[in-house]
DNA sequence: TCAAAAGTGTTATCCTTACACCCATGT
DNA sequence: ACATGGGTGTAAGGATAACACTTTTGA
């Protein structure tokens, strides 16, 4: 009558938590403790599914968001759930006598309107540029691109035949190498592409390497690393994001109850990661109808004042109502 | 030392497999046998992972789909991992001593190219609208619609105040009632607002009430339930699909290697459940540039011959390519 | 020769893109 | 007055939606 052996499931959640910070998109970090005091990856938070206590995953991922960061989230959606053998390698300490079980992570995305600074001592807003520096085109082709096309290059060549052509085919689609056109959406793919490289630092550490000697330069390209498979969390949260901005209104998520057009474009820029055509976006945006000007001006911003205006929300339960178009400004 | 009195989680794998069936959408399904012969629900193919055996979700996956159904999956995605309590009632046998277990269930979706006869014996290919009736458009607004409006109206009718009207737009929102116009990628909330609603067999069930009385004709128009949340698992992997159409080519995963333009219309339709301006529907694809004509022609589609065309996959490693558009044809 | 399904031409309208320009405020 | 950001008009090109019509086969 003995329990068999079997291996114990745990089932881990963790929250991408978003807003804008200072103009860039952020996302809530914490820094786990050391006992040494050492320097250590950045994680989101995170943290066990109680099967007794917790009715749905969404209540429990609110309970302990709030716990850890002092922070209350308000829209939340699933994103994937990870259950790859070796993704998971250093996360450890989730309680007692967890060590040997198998980690299935359920990652969640939540948006809060513009960063209040967090209270709690271990967790800040990190822009995910640190992360990801070549997703941010706002300025043009990012710096880090071009480290990463050329090891790229030198790791498609690695292969003979067919193989290299593939990887050189998918290096190219999705880093826009050779003139091809950038596409925001594809995140994901992009870090998946750099950990298949052994670029990202978290591949190394996965196949128990020691930490291993790229360029200074390489090295700041391809982004800061994070513990256990959260950076992968992380680029599926931006996908998801960068997509849903075009067929469903969630940019206001992000945005106090007044805000300015400007302040909306920038926020829908700053996820994005592309500049916008400013008329375009905003006849785009008036024909959806979503928004309401609100007679009142800020007068804050320098320049002449711009009007505020209010996200209309009961249209969400009159009539389906999509996202925003997003009329590329070209160089 | 004793191990802590932990409740168990167990992760159950379902998958959604898709294909055209003489015309219709159809999913595979396998029916649970019972001791005494009775009829009982019918199910997805699903089974539970083994952490200690499996080495992602999805080589799990492809493993027992292929055993209980002979079956080998192509295409295959990840849909959403449902964990409310509750919502799992009758799964009961998963296996020896889980019946205590917390069951968290991880759906999929597979697309197959037209269904070939499935050979095992308690599995066969099912056409959606037997789960979904009011899904199917494509003779204009289907019967079923008749009395579920009827009994969305006395549902917001029983709640006082602002409670009904909510329950009013909702209702009026997704099953377009009072000319609203049908939105088809809404499968999953009008499942869960007729759950909500208690017109889900499976809503009453859940709540371990006896089989309640609806009237026939609702009966048979809120469609046939499945075992466990199966049924909800189905109408995400229905929404999921009919989205993923108009921005990736994903039809292609359902038709033979040579097919005709009228039988890639129809199986849009299929899954679409709306028909399509033929020209229009034509013109798009032509400009996508996915497709290529293959100069044979299908002489057997009665009237005149069909010209075969293939899809032109090479193009998924060369360029982002979208999905279809979806021109109306309006009654 | 007729039904059935394949396939083509054309137009009005709307949306997108890309120009260049005017307005109101603080310094 | 001028720099700064807010806000507007208009015209070309392409996509969409809606017409109706011709072609090729099998029975």
């Amino acid at each position: 009558m003995t329990r068999p052996p079997a291996p114990t499931v745990v089932i881990g959640l963790s929250a991408v938590v978003v807003a804008i910070h200072d103009g860039d998109g952020a996302v809530l970090t914490v820094r786990p403790r050391e006992p040494g005091g050492q320097a250590r990856a950045k994680g989101l938070p995170f943290g066990p599914f109680d099967p007794a206590g917790h009715r749905t995953f969404e209540l429990a991922l609110r309970a302990f968001v709030t716990e850890q960061t002092r922070f209350d989230l308000g829209y939340v959606e699933q994103l994937y759930t990870f259950g790859d053998k070796g993704r998971d390698a250093p996360i450890a300490d989730m309680g007692e006598g967890l060590s040997a079980a198998r980690v299935i992570s359920v990652g969640y995305l939540a948006l809060t309107p513009t960063a209040v600074e967090t209270e709690a001592p271990d967790s800040e807003w990190s822009a995910w540029s640190r992360f990801f520096p070549w997703e941010d085109w706002r300025c043009g082709p990012p710096p880090a691109l071009e480290p990463i096309s050329a090891a790229l290059r030198r790791w498609s060549a690695s292969a003979p035949g067919a193989e290299g052509a593939r990887r050189l085919a998918g290096a190219r689609l999705l880093f826009a190498l050779d003139g091809a056109p950038w596409n925001e959406e594809r995140v994901l793919e992009r870090y998946e592409l750099l950990y298949e490289a052994g670029l990202a630092p978290e591949a190394v550490r996965d196949r128990g390497e020691g930490p291993f000697a790229l360029s200074e330069a390489l090295a700041a390209a391809v982004g800061e690393p994070m513990i256990s498979d959260h950076r992968r969390i992380l680029a599926t949260a931006l996908s998801r994001l960068r997509g849903k901005l075009k067929y469903r209104p969630v940019v206001f998520e992000l945005l106090p109850e007044a805000f300015t057009l400007s302040a909306l474009q920038r926020a829908v820029e700053a996820i994005a990661g592309v500049l916008l055509h400013k008329q375009n976006f905003r006849r785009a945006l008036e024909r959806t109808g979503l928004v309401e000007g609100l007679g009142r001006v800020d007068s804050e911003t320098g320049g002449r004042p711009a009007e505020l205006f209010r996200f209309r929300r009961e249209l969400l339960s009159e009539r389906p109502v999509s996202g925003l178009s997003l009329p590329l400004l070209r160089e």
